[in-house]
DNA sequence: GCGACAG
DNA sequence: ATCTTGTCGC
């Protein structure tokens, strides 16, 4: 086996996300999108990769499934894995995507009945570089519905963390208000969110595959008691033994 | 040289 | 991602 210099790496990633960002499906594709009260979703899922001390390659991946909408825990998976690609800005979904999948096909696999209909993952769909971020990575190949959730600004096609950016999350008053997050180009790649009353630090709201963006916004709004969505901050307190 | 850098 | 407890305030 032989390692490509990581430039190399980095262009062979390109145009793999280049390929697979033709098949994102930006719409909804789901009867209980469409339902203003979601009547029909019963599990959303929520996955995860959480690390130790100093060490970059061994972690813990974790995929939890929650009833809708009570949010109450149904399946927990948790798995140490050794991640052998790195991390580069822009590149996460290579890192992690691997892992997530199989997650996704133990429990497809033992109990598919508690599939998940809609996954929320830890960081971006098509707010990215190239539009093609984990969630989108993470929904082409799995062919659920998902949805990107980042805690942090990323700062691509134009947007940026600058005066008017922090100005605008102080206008958001309460829970559920949100401002577009717009390319250079015009495009509305992702929202910001105030996820809750108490928190003013927003979350990055985009689409990963088969949702639209209202339909994720709303929806990650509906399953946030907190700033970070349930289905995500309950993957922090799977149980690791 | 400086800043940016999802997780 | 993680290193890191308490503390002040609502």
């Amino acid at each position: 086996m032989s390692i490509l210099p990581q430039e190399e790496l980095v262009k062979k990633w390109e145009s793999e996300q280049a390929s697979l960002r033709q098949q994102v499906v930006e719409e909804d594709t789901e009867d209980w999108q469409r339902c203003p009260d979601f009547t029909g979703l019963e599990r959303v899922g929520g996955v995860d990769l959480s690390f130790i001390k100093g060490d970059d390659v061994n972690a813990c991946a974790q995929l939890v499934v929650l009833s809708y909408p009570d949010l109450e825990l149904l399946y927990e998976d948790s798995q140490m894995v050794t991640l052998t690609a790195p991390y580069i800005s822009g590149f996460l979904a290579f890192r992690e995507t691997p892992y997530l999948l199989e997650a996704l096909q133990r429990l497809e696999t033992t109990q598919p009945s508690l599939l998940p209909q809609v996954v929320l993952v830890d960081g971006n769909g098509l707010f990215h570089y190239r539009e093609f971020g984990l969630a989108c990575h993470l929904g082409v190949l799995s062919g659920l519905p998902c949805i990107g959730v980042a805690k942090n600004l990323l700062q691509v096609q134009g947007v940026e963390k600058n005066e008017k950016h922090q100005s605008q999350i102080a206008s958001l008053q309460k829970g559920g208000e949100s401002f577009p997050l717009t390319s250079d180009s015009g495009k509305v790649l992702g929202k910001a969110l105030r996820s809750s009353d108490s928190s003013t630090k927003p979350v990055y709201v985009s689409v990963g595959h088969k949702i639209s963006l209202d339909t994720a916004l709303r929806l990650t709004h509906s399953c946030c008691r907190y700033r970070v969505p349930e289905p995500i901050r309950q993957c922090w307190e799977v149980d690791t033994s």
